[in-house]
DNA sequence: ATACGTTTTGAGAGCGCTCCCAATATAACA
DNA sequence: TGTTATATTGGGAGCGCTCTCAAAACGTAT
């Protein structure tokens, strides 16, 4: 059964030329109907299966995209956003029918391996590469460089000329901490995301915005900076406690997840003593005892649409950079107290 | 800087014939020191970067390998096992200079479309499929059909002729109760996995066979099946409360996680009331409020081995399949009383 | 200097496909 | 029926590399 058939072999077989058994495997319209059907049962009977290497080394497209995952992204892998987003970005090449290939980048070592091999021509058609993270830039830089279609899951540093697709972290941010203002919680926290993250400062930029557009005064010893993990959320918590917030915005889920532990191990309860919004919506959000108030992130979606422009940039060359900005949704559980008041 | 250099017009360059700039790129030895420098020197300056397709084609070999993750699988995306897992699978790949492409079979349609992608000649040299579940049995049988090198993380339902990675579950899961029995615990229940996986009915064996060798009988209410959820360990707990049990071994630690929930929501006591001993030594386990007792998996490892095993396979050749056990380590943490009695 | 063994190098023949272009078959029209 | 337009088909020329094999260069012992 597992014999290696070529086109000739089939077109042999079939009683016509290597060219038309390759446009009936390619779908091309010019073929006559019996043709094609005698051919697609002598490709069905024997099992062919077509060589995708020879056939990108004369189409010069691979029909593989990369998803780089780097430094920053791989440490804070616990977080389960990353899960979910390869498992988009997956599903969305998989309806394209390209294959995927994935490269943790977990070290600057690592690096040096990946890139060449990254870099080798007809490997990769495209990159996507998960960003807002400072370090990312070499990284971004790298395939710029290299002239390779390119686009960035989160908002870079430096985003001119390079397509992005992002949700809309102030604004996010800003209903979040506008929906706990609203319900009458006066000392308002925040554990953000590192500040050397566009995430970090753009939500973190958010919880002020909504601060200060009530007239209200930003206390900063009610901001804590965190790290997007679960211990970090409780650390920061520990920290926040001490300060007597009424109510806190937590700049991920995991970390709401963390901070909460922190007050119930203070003996305090949620929302009463303390109400929580997190962020990402991610199934974990409804798992703990109190189920978390969050802003919902379209993270499938996300690797989907990212994977859309991609490959419109790999088919259609190169089109003036793209920044897709992304719905979010506040959805309202128990942890904000909402319906306490 | 991005130029379409060939092997040919490297040779040229440095006045060489192709062959031989082929040999300083594959590390061939018999090219005398002076003229691989000059080589090197001019692929430095160009930047050439060789094409994956022509080589592949050439060669016979694509330097890439297949992670499948099945349905199952992808439902049980949730759990952290399986980021862990492709971490130390991507990591390995990485260390040997291959490269990993991810499937993520999430349907039975996704299967359909997969498939033919994947049994393209030259497109993976070898795959590693995650299973221990019924439903995998289909895909595995189609890799081994396609006559791929094939190596499994965890033992199939039929294992002969494959060769695969696991640990002994009955054994491990036996420690684990056999550590509860020793603290004496009298009415110890289990939360078990799917009964239609190797995991969950090995781990269910484990938990009989060190009650029966301790001459105690085996109480059925005691046992519930769950899902490898959060949500299943915490439904699953509701359960066993009912029964009144003094310590529950759940068959992971995600489950551990949600049924200690429910626990604490009973109003009970960890371990006071009821002992804990988890399965896996994520990170969660010591992220919880009581720190877990549980069962080291060593996860990485695991993806190093396996893609160890595979690469083996890919470049010897088929040898006889091998049976790969690791070994597991009871991690004694709060969870289970080990210090309060 | 000669003969032999050992490195080092180059040339040629593919690997299996796509894609252009010319050739042929068919349909459409006068 | 001839003529032109259009739909199908086949052949050739690569795509850029590896790998075998023979030739050339070098070293060493006679």
């Amino acid at each position: 059964m597992p014999t290696n058939l070529t086109l000739e072999d089939i077109a042999e077989r079939a009683g016509v030329s290597r060219s038309t058994v390759s446009r009936v495997i390619n779908d091309h319209p010019n073929v006559r109907t019996s043709v094609r059907k005698r051919v697609l049962e002598v490709i069905q009977s024997t099992g062919y299966r077509p060589n995708a290497a020879a056939r990108t080394l004369a189409s010069q497209r691979s029909w593989t995209i990369g998803l780089i995952l780097p430094l920053s992204v791989s440490f804070f892998f616990t977080d389960p956003y990353y899960s979910h987003l390869t498992k988009g970005i997956a599903q969305a090449c998989n309806q394209f029918d390209y294959t995927l290939a994935l490269f943790l980048v977990g070290s600057k070592e690592d690096e040096e391996k990946i890139f060449p091999r990254i870099s080798r021509k007809n490997l990769l058609d495209g990159v996507i590469v998960q960003s807002g993270h400072h370090g990312d830039q070499d990284i971004i830089g790298r395939m710029v460089d290299d002239n390779m279609p390119l686009v960035i899951v989160g908002r870079p540093f430096r985003s001119d000329n390079v397509s992005y697709v992002d949700i809309d972290n102030v604004n996010a941010a800003y209903n979040a901490v506008s929906h706990l203002a609203r319900l009458g919680y006066q000392r308002i926290g925040t554990i953000t995301g590192p500040a050397n993250s566009t995430v970090g400062i753009d939500r973190k930029e958010g919880y002020r915005k909504a601060l200060i557009e009530r007239g209200r005064e930003v206390d900063e010893s009610l901001i804590i900076e965190g790290d997007f993990t679960e211990a970090g959320g409780y650390y920061g918590m520990q920290e926040l406690l001490h300060v007597k917030p009424d109510a806190v915005f937590a700049a991920s889920d995991v970390m709401a997840i963390g901070a909460m532990r922190a007050v119930r191990d203070a003996g305090l309860k949620i929302p009463d003593d303390i109400a929580f919004v997190g962020f990402d919506d991610l199934p974990i959000a409804t798992l703990s005892s109190i189920q978390l108030t969050t802003i919902r992130q379209p993270v499938v979606q996300f690797g989907a649409k990212t994977v859309e422009i991609l490959i419109d940039l790999i088919e259609n060359g190169i089109n003036p950079p793209r920044h897709i900005i992304m719905d979010t949704e506040l959805v309202i559980r128990e942890s904000c107290g909402a319906s306490y008041r």
